[in-house]
DNA sequence: CACATATGATTACGCCTGTAGTCGGAGAGT
DNA sequence: ACTCTCCGACTACAGGCGTAATCATATGTG
């Protein structure tokens, strides 16, 4: 269950995540208008979605509801295991570190993280 | 310059990044052999790899030395702020934050941590 | 009831990816 | 010089993705 879930089809799923069930129409309406889809184009990944079984579809009348199946946070832990496992051997840490050093934390960043770590070690 | 490299791409590539010049058949020698590739599948990847614009190959008597033109930091910095634009709105904090929490850190990791963030409020 | 309309289902199509196979020319052996 | 072999260049082909158009069917409307 739950194949991969491709950029295009991403937008579509953090619309129904943030909002379910919606039409396909309704879904449509909430997608970002810069990327200018055809109502064709959002009802062509809502049924890829169903297909790769991350998406269910009740019956509304003559037509159909879509609620995700997956929660958004599982969605994001398998993203980022898949960077973890590809470019940092596995582990987190060394991802963590590397974000660490190499984007720009503000202070109310490093503040929240001191926290966490401390948070950690208790 | 420089499109998407993709998975299968990849493990050519960690094999330049952590050793170059070499030839095709040396490339081909150097990758998992549990991916169990024919000859001609790497060489396929190399022409692609070079078509992105990531690789270079010079000529040696009549075969080709490969080299990787795009650095592994590069990749790794492009990849990980992919992850974050996609998934963490852009913030690299947040996607710290979601690490620590949910991927099990040793010991060694937290003070590894810790002493990042001492390092950061310098 | 016949027709315009709204929806879901099916089909299209070009590009990328994974995974090769084939063709043609440059050396190597006899 | 002729042939065999090795290598790069070009070609192949199915499945996924982005982006839709067309077909079929159910519905409301005059």
């Amino acid at each position: 269950m739950s194949e991969r879930i491709s950029e295009a089809e991403l937008a579509v799923m953090e619309v129904l995540w943030r909002e379910a069930p919606l039409t396909a129409l309704d879904v449509a309406a909430r997608i970002d208008p810069a990327r200018d889809w055809s109502d064709r184009t959002i009802k062509t990944m809502l049924g890829r979605l169903l297909a790769k079984g991350v998406l269910a579809h009740e019956e509304d009348g003559r037509r159909y509801l879509y609620r995700p199946l997956v929660a958004r946070s599982a969605y994001v832990a398998g993203e980022s295991q898949r960077l973890i496992d590809r470019l940092f051997g596995g582990r987190a840490a060394p991802l963590v570190a590397y974000l660490a050093e190499h984007h720009d934390m503000s202070a109310t960043d490093i503040a929240e993280l001191e926290a966490l770590v401390r948070e950690l070690k208790a």
